[in-house]
DNA sequence: GTCTATAAGATGATAGAC
DNA sequence: GTCTATCATCTTATAGAC
């Protein structure tokens, strides 16, 4: 259940922050190095160019985040708790350190990267709208049926208030504003 | 009428232009010289530093986006059509050449700026709100008083609404989604 | 105002010793 | 695997000629 302490690993957590918190374009391996201790050299035996590294970063991120989803729609059986949780996992980024959402912010430099990245960045919203979907579709079944739109529409303007509150939040430097926004964004629903 | 073609302007210009695309970290001073066909040395004569460069784009990017707001607002007199406006201008940024509001993207990279940059850029967030708080207010008055929840608090859902629809859309490379997620959420209304 | 020249340091990356 | 050493290039920035 730890998580494995390997270098690789350290590499990888040490990217994600790093460009969570400053952009890819914001961070260099003299920054990864002198986070966990190591030389730049050894990163370079890890991932020989930086395009290599942050994809692993960005798979890894995915993946992760992709299980996040998958142990909330395990744990919670009223939809209104799947989504509660769902704001909930975003805002713990923000809490820890001045970080956004990985896929926020590489969404933000997406004309640095290549079409392969692209690919997975996209492919991370487009897993979130699908979860959203289907747990809109849970809470339909449940409710008197208040909203006539596609559910895989409201899934996407779901998807955009989170993205967007994550800004707001970070240009404020105020969290709070985070737990009012998404509660009047529930009450929409 | 016509703008000021100054070296000064040329290199404001520029400048917005790669920040928007690239991000503050993902640009330097030699792309603004490429760019206008001067050299890199003249660029230190109006901006001795980076941080000077960048705040003085900043703070015209607010003043220019702030009059168009501005002008949007005595041109129409429907509130829902100030509202669609206000989404087209948004519209404008992303048709262009893979650009997104410059203060979104500088939101994202929040971690990179001195205090002073992070006021201006939170400055622009906050008259965005109070400018559809306002157009809010006169569209309740027209209506049927359908929503009761504070304008103000309405007015921040509107803004990550469209701040995050732009990660969706450089995401997903697809234009078109933003008109459907406009059509969206203006129906919440 | 714009240029050439140059500095001092950072950056991504490689070669080869241990 | 990790290190030292080194590379070519880029980065922000300054000095001084024109």
């Amino acid at each position: 259940m730890d998580k494995n302490n390997s270098t690789l690993d350290k590499i990888l957590d040490a990217g994600r922050h790093l460009i969570q918190k400053y952009g890819y374009n914001g961070f260099s391996y003299a920054d990864i190095a002198e986070i966990i201790g190591i030389k730049k050299a050894s990163i370079h035996y890890y991932f020989p160019s930086k395009q290599e590294l942050v994809r692993a970063v960005l798979q890894r991120y995915n993946k992760d985040f992709l299980n996040d989803l998958y142990q909330i729609e395990q744990q919670f059986t009223d939809p209104l708790d799947k989504l509660k949780s769902f704001f909930l996992l975003y805002r713990k980024t923000l809490e820890n350190d001045e970080k956004i959402c990985l896929c926020s912010m590489m969404a933000a430099e997406i004309s640095s990267f290549p079409k392969e990245i692209r690919t997975d960045i996209n492919r991370f919203f487009l897993d979130n709208e699908e979860w959203l979907e289907k747990v809109l579709t849970q809470k339909k079944a449940l409710d008197v049926p208040s909203f006539s739109d596609s559910l895989a529409e409201q899934s996407k303007l779901l998807l955009t208030f989170v993205q967007g509150a994550q800004l707001l939040v970070r240009a404020s430097g105020e969290l709070e504003q985070y737990d009012t926004m998404v509660e009047n964004v529930l009450k929409t629903l």
